[in-house]
DNA sequence: GCTTGACCTTCCCACGATGGGAAGGTGAAC
DNA sequence: GTTCACCTTCCCATCGTGGGAAGGTCAAGC
């Protein structure tokens, strides 16, 4: 995304370029957030035509996708800069690129037992309670602190 | 947390009342947290000193320890408010508690099946690379979606 | 009494990722 | 030449939490 500002809208589709609609659906990215992307520096700051559309390149919508599918995994988007930097690199170590991914397998695997931890708690909870129209509630007393479940 | 505003600071501790900073230590909640949760009105309007100061009963601090333990088991402000609502209505069903608390269960499930989806994905992934000083590398190949990964 | 330091008050800003919507310009088809 | 879909920028909202500024208050030490 680096064209000068040149094109009319019309020259560019002739040359398969994609306006930022076209560009989201073919990336799955919404137009929004590609713009945000662009304003984040995340993605550089992509081509106009000169009535000021934004105008991108298979390369782009590649990009685009690249961080679709990393957001897909749960990336940060710090994490995924991270990433962008080492895909476009081409004297990376596939070391770091693994370091980096084991690092996020290691944040999910956090969260995942954070929320297992409360869905545990949770469920023998659940289980306690008898559910019916009568007042008194494990659940309530556990929150409450006064209980002994 | 509905005093009139007429306490001095001194008189107020002598009746074993609090100021926000010591609600917060007794209940586990920041005194940040505290003055949102009132802002948003989800605890009352706490009572003040003639100084303006916020003071704080018992009740009032067994109250925010009970919005922390419910956010400690992932329930949302939403779902607190509702879980609070029942707690203090002598009339409640606990058919409705245990409603409430099913369906944030339901909740916790489905992030974690997402967030285990991402990680099985990322686990092959990682195990797929051979983390040298190579350059090649099936994580990002997947990531760019040229790989067969 | 006066200073000092720890606390309180309100107000605004930030995160991360995403969306909604307003106000205005552009492109293309009919 | 109108119409409609799309583009542009700009601001606001979410959700829960924290940071920090500017200013007031309280208690302790001198």
């Amino acid at each position: 995304m680096a064209q000068a500002k040149y094109f009319e809208l019309s020259d560019a589709r002739r040359e398969g370029l994609l306006n930022i609609g076209e560009a989201a659906e073919a990336s799955g990215v919404s137009a929004k957030m590609i713009r945000h992307y662009e304003e984040i520096g995340l993605v550089p700051k992509a081509g106009r035509t000169v009535a000021g559309y934004r105008i991108y390149r298979d390369a782009d919508v590649h990009v685009l996708r690249f961080i679709r599918r990393s957001r897909d995994l749960g990336f940060t988007m710090k994490e995924i800069a991270g990433l962008l930097g080492l895909w476009q690199n081409r004297r990376r170590a596939s070391a770091d690129v693994k370091r980096l991914a084991s690092a996020h397998m290691a944040d999910l695997d956090a969260r995942i037992a954070e929320l297992q931890a409360m869905r545990r708690t949770l469920e023998h909870l659940v289980h306690c309670c008898h559910g019916d129209d009568r007042p008194d509630c494990p659940i309530l007393d556990d929150l409450a602190g006064t209980g002994r479940a």
